[in-house]
DNA sequence: GAGACGATAAACT
DNA sequence: GTTTATCGTCTCT
């Protein structure tokens, strides 16, 4: 297990949606998986805010079968398919009724949880991955979610629960980069705003 | 290391 | 019936 790690706690996500975003970098999701606890620190992620925001689910302020889950509250888990083969797991933020979200792009494992993210992600234990395997294994949405064993069955979850949250450890990001979101064309406007933060 | 390309199923209208 | 928007594999450098 790990030590000095703290579950972030409902107020954070209540937050305005950016700064939950910018917030959840080099945080760490803590997921069961089975037996098994892993551990992925975050490297990556994107702001969506439904109500002005072409490239968000919600937009404009559709409330459906998939996306009333982006109207809970702050700290709820929205995990969708894409692509009908992988899922895309982000994080609900602001107080409930927005219909906005921090879609978590990408990270890295712990140490401590390298062979077993290696293990769901290729068959193999890290020390069996070669340098491109390594560098790919959680470097996308959906590569992120296969790597944890984030499925839609951990869609509406409250992240609070002993076997799914996000934590922090004491580690602090100074520097990170700020740049256009990815795969968001039809989105017009929204597709030049600025709310990826990655580092 | 970078670019092209095809796979696929559920939500939605 | 239409929309959605990542990954792995392959090719070439």
């Amino acid at each position: 297990m790990i030590e000095n790690l703290k579950k972030l706690d409902e107020e954070f996500f209540l937050k305005n949606t950016l700064n939950v975003a910018m917030g959840l970098l080099g945080k760490i999701i803590v997921k069961k998986d089975g037996e098994k606890i892993l551990y992925a620190r975050i490297k990556e992620v994107e702001g969506y805010i439904g109500y002005m925001d072409k490239a968000c689910h919600c937009y404009p302020d559709k409330m459906t079968e998939r996306t009333k889950v982006m109207y809970e509250k702050g700290g709820t888990s929205y995990v969708y398919l894409i692509y009908g083969m992988y899922s895309c797991f982000n994080i609900v933020t602001e107080k409930k009724g927005l219909g906005c979200a921090v879609l978590i792009r990408g990270g890295e494992p712990l140490k401590e949880s390298q062979d077993d993210i290696s293990l769901n992600r290729f068959n193999k234990s890290y020390n069996q991955l070669n340098s491109y395997e390594k560098k790919n294994l959680l470097n996308g949405p959906g590569k992120l979610c296969k790597g944890l064993n984030i499925t839609r069955e951990d869609n509406n979850k409250p992240l609070f629960s002993y076997d799914f949250f996000i934590a922090s450890d004491d580690s602090a990001i100074n520097n990170f980069y700020i740049d256009k979101r990815i795969n968001i064309d039809y989105a017009k406007e929204a597709k030049d705003f600025y709310w990826r933060y990655f580092y």
